[in-house]
DNA sequence: AAGTTCTATGATTACGCATTCACAAACACT
DNA sequence: AGTGTTTGTGAATGCGTAATCATAGAACTT
């Protein structure tokens, strides 16, 4: 049914090696020949097999990225990042969601030989299965979120310093008594945001009661229960730091159901920076990351790995920056 | 370097052929075989490579599918749905986005044999590319966005009869000078919604002027300006629709942006009821999509497509239902 | 003119797997 | 004992491509 390189040769009138050769570009071929060739391909529609190309070549062209739950908008932005960079160096996506088990199919695949390279956005720390792939040497990049026990190229934020300089604002413009939503321990980012925070406020003389540290899961929901909790307090929060803006929106939303204006009654600020923090109904003070950037060097990184695996591992960090909008302010009462 | 089957073979003393046997559970093979092969591959850790697997079996176990800005919360949600009734049936996902020139390029995968078929879910009418892929035998299914001119199977939402529905909400509590805020004319979604709300409007008696219908191109941006347009106009409406969420966000914030209150000033009604129009700082009334089943059928039909090309073509539509939350009130000003 | 490189080309092979074919051994029934 | 049938197995083949090998002729040497 569909037409191969030795049906092209066959209407050529050439060997099918002199098929492949025009398609690849050998000069040593004579004008008639390829311009026979590409007449018959051209006639016939034909487009090589990618996966006998990809049997016979080791490579597929295709690298897999996987994301941590999909509907959390930093990774839709994550995805469109990685995607131009991809589409700029002509690799395609598979993409996987490790909410359902993605992880091991990732890697799985890379073994199959079905893609040369991953992009981890979300990796858990201590999930024995990228250990073993990396030690059969799949090519792998972690983006976003690093582990310290996976030997791999990395790309992250500096998220400890980015949460330390939102530490630092919130107590500058008067706050003393602030909470702090977490993520879940496992995710690196989670757990530096939450140091650096917690860290950057030491640095001030203040810190963090235990109860106002929740672990918001990374989603709206979670803030929102989070907040509606702390709120609920005898004494709660004049402000919180939220280690993503998915569960700061969900804070957001979490006060005004009880009633609270934010920032005049609650201050929150969030991590990313993603689209939906500058709309009019958030405006949301956060942390941004310089996705794009990190996007372009995770894949240069991995097509770097992919071509020769004994390259040293790298960790760069890039700087976040603070981006002060409207859901941060003084608070009312002073403690 | 990789283990193949013949690595197998020779390490269990059987022949590649068994081998293959006891991977693809043919049940003529001795159990003392079988459990040598089985040992083998655990030792080796071995892992069938899906390119030469696919080569042979003319399969891949892998579709593509397509989306249109994956920023837009809307395809996150479908990405979803779709990926999870792909692992129900053990494929594979790969994602391109037609903003970057997606659509060409899953066409193309599927002619290079490296998607066993596509699901758009965001075709443009119009587009020759989808004609021409078709009439190649590609298995092609479209979900939420449909396509007149276009012979394959089709899942979508009835839109016409949802923003019908939610012309005579807005009819019903009092408004009488209404907006429409449509989408790209090529997307047949936008075409319905827009068909459906005006004729549902004239049913009644009513019309939109010209004047208050603009493209606010399905993006919060889009949404933003053009209500920021109506607003300014001499007689602005008293409501709007907007033929999805992601606008229907970005007519809201525009209206606060100019000190509006939603829903006492202005009316904003959305359709797709992503998760984010639950949200406390939107509460959007909008039409809900039975997005988990019409990826279920999407799937459905798409497998059985790939199964026998000569089926008869499908087209189902899934009735949308009116969610009513608060941004939607009876008008402070008669007209 | 004889020998030497070059160039264009076709024949062959390898990639890793599933499948078909051939064959032998084991079993069942005359 | 002879014939037919089932069962387990290995050898061989094909999937579509790229690379290697082989070879003929052309284009150079000296």
């Amino acid at each position: 049914m569909n037409v191969t390189s030795v049906d092209i040769a066959r209407v050529a009138k050439v060997s099918q090696a002199t098929v492949s050769r025009v398609l690849n570009g050998n000069p040593n071929v004579s004008e008639e020949k390829r311009a026979a060739v590409l007449a018959a391909m051209e006639a016939t529609g034909y487009r090589p097999n990618a996966l006998a190309q990809g049997l016979r070549m080791r490579k597929t062209s295709t690298i897999g990225v996987v994301v941590a739950g999909i509907t959390n908008p930093f990774y839709p932005e994550a995805l469109e990042a990685v995607g131009k960079q991809l589409e700029r160096v002509d690799q395609r996506m598979v993409l996987w969601d490790s909410d359902r088990g993605g992880e091991d199919a990732a890697l799985d695949a890379v073994r199959q030989g079905l893609v040369d390279g991953v992009i981890f956005t979300s990796v858990s720390e201590g999930s024995g299965t990228l250990d073993e792939a990396l030690r059969l040497g799949a090519p792998v990049v972690l983006l976003n979120r690093g582990s310290a026990d996976a030997s791999c190229d990395q790309v992250t934020s500096n998220n400890f310093e980015g949460a330390a300089e939102a530490a630092r604002y919130l107590y500058q413009i008067g706050h003393r008594r602030m909470g702090l939503l977490g993520g879940p321990l496992v995710a690196r980012t989670a757990r530096d945001r939450m140091d650096g925070f917690l860290h950057g406020l030491r640095e001030l003389g203040q810190a963090v009661p235990d109860e106002l540290v929740r672990d918001a899961l990374f989603t709206h929901e979670g803030g929102r229960m989070c907040i509606r909790e702390l709120l609920d307090l005898p004494d709660p929060p004049t402000a919180v730091f939220c280690v993503n803006d998915f569960s700061a929106f969900g804070a957001i939303d979490g006060a005004r159901e009880v009633g609270l204006d934010v920032p005049s009654q609650l201050s929150v600020v969030g991590y990313d920076n993603v689209a939906m923090a500058a709309w009019r109904s958030y405006q949301l003070t956060t942390v941004s990351q310089q996705l794009d950037a990190m996007a372009g060097r995770a894949v240069e990184l991995l097509l770097r790995r992919m071509g020769r695996q004994e390259a040293p591992i790298r960790h760069d960090r890039f700087a976040g920056a603070l981006v002060i909008r409207n859901t941060t302010a003084a608070p009312a009462r002073q403690i």
